[in-house]
DNA sequence: AAGTCGGGGGC
DNA sequence: GCCCCAGACTT
């Protein structure tokens, strides 16, 4: 029998039931795939589930505003994934009348979306033969094949689109799409795969060899940079404080944040007093400074170590205008600030 | 081609 | 501590 056979096979009897497996409304396979990007499902479903109640249709999702869509996805990171989602909804309501592409070239176009999710709702809803190439599919194939070459460079990439291309079958491309990423999610795992019950086990190239463990390559990723964090919790007029909205390039783009100071290394009393002293929201040098906490949070991101401080600045009057603590709530945060603020509880 | 973008969980 | 996750975008 050849791989596809045994795949989805393989697929109809272990297939779990999910909400987007039970549509092929684009829309919400869209909202699905946005949401699944580098993201396991348990973690990404009941963020499905908000997002389907809350936006209903892609017209919903357009009228809502960039924050109240980012507040929705606080908590599940990659934040420009909601922004793109957004401003994709826009796009289909302003530009194309509300009607979702229906092919993988003009799926393309939304931000947001690439090969991967292109293929996947172009195969899901319109039967279009686009295979998918997700970790899970790079790793079965990787093993069965025996194919040694990195996944995340170019070279590979091509390698195993390619294959995949070959592999799928016009009859039932959506159906081959999903049962081979679900074999990779729950056959063949990336650690400790249960390769005696597997249905491939024949044909498996790293199963002959002895190298499940070493596949699929991929290249080292460099080590995280140290950064030092210092947040500044301003308490002031009966219950107020100072929120920022993160501009430029950076982390969080267009979240909410504490006014931020960023320092080379941990900083002490002293030296946060004297950053204070010429802070631009402070007229005058009569305030009441506390350190939340004495050991530094350190908040660990894919590419950053945020080693974070909390000062508590209590001061009469401040050179702008603050929110009340209440409402802070309803501002799209970081998980490390919500943290902070659910803790420290104003 | 390499770097950036989150947060959670497995081992 | 390191790796992975229904990847995409920028430089």
């Amino acid at each position: 029998m050849i791989i596809n056979n045994i795949l989805t096979s393989w697929y109809s009897v272990n297939k779990r039931d999910l909400p987007w497996r039970r549509t092929t409304n684009p829309y919400f396979i869209w909202l699905s795939e946005i949401i699944l990007q580098q993201t396991k499902i348990e973690q990404g479903l009941p963020y499905y589930e908000a997002f389907v109640t809350k936006y209903p249709s892609v017209f919903d999702l357009a009228n809502a505003s960039e924050s109240e869509v980012l507040k929705l996805w606080q908590g599940l990171g990659y934040y420009s994934r909601a922004r793109n989602l957004h401003a994709s909804a826009k796009y289909i309501v302003a530009e194309l009348d509300g009607v979702f592409p229906n092919n993988y070239k003009d799926l393309l176009k939304l931000k947001g979306v690439g090969d991967y999710t292109a293929s996947a709702i172009a195969s899901f809803c319109f039967d279009e033969v686009c295979a998918v190439v997700d970790g899970n599919v790079y790793r079965v194939l990787s093993r069965y094949f025996g194919i040694d070459t990195p996944i995340n460079t170019s070279q590979g990439n091509k390698e195993f689109k390619a294959l995949a291309q070959k592999l799928i079958s016009p009859k039932n491309p959506g159906e081959f799409n999903q049962a081979i990423m679900e074999f990779g999610a729950r056959q063949c795992k990336p650690s400790n795969p249960d390769c005696t019950v597997c249905p491939l086990q024949d044909g498996c190239m790293a199963l002959q060899k002895n190298s499940i463990s070493d596949l699929p390559v991929k290249l080292k990723s460099l080590k995280p940079k140290t950064k030092h964090f210092n947040f500044i919790v301003f308490i002031f007029n009966e219950g107020e404080t100072i929120i920022e909205k993160r501009e430029g390039k950076g982390i969080w783009q267009n979240l909410y944040q504490f006014p931020l100071i960023e320092t080379e290394t941990s900083t002490s009393f002293d030296t946060m007093h004297s950053l204070l002293e010429k802070h631009e929201l402070i007229p005058s040098s009569n305030y009441d400074l506390t350190l939340y906490n004495e050991e530094a949070i350190v908040h660990k991101l894919s590419h950053q170590h945020l080693h974070t401080k909390f000062w508590i600045v209590a001061i009469d009057s401040l050179a702008s205008k603050g929110v009340s603590v209440d409402i802070i709530k309803d501002y799209p945060v970081p998980v490390l600030l919500s943290n902070f603020i659910e803790e420290f509880n104003f």
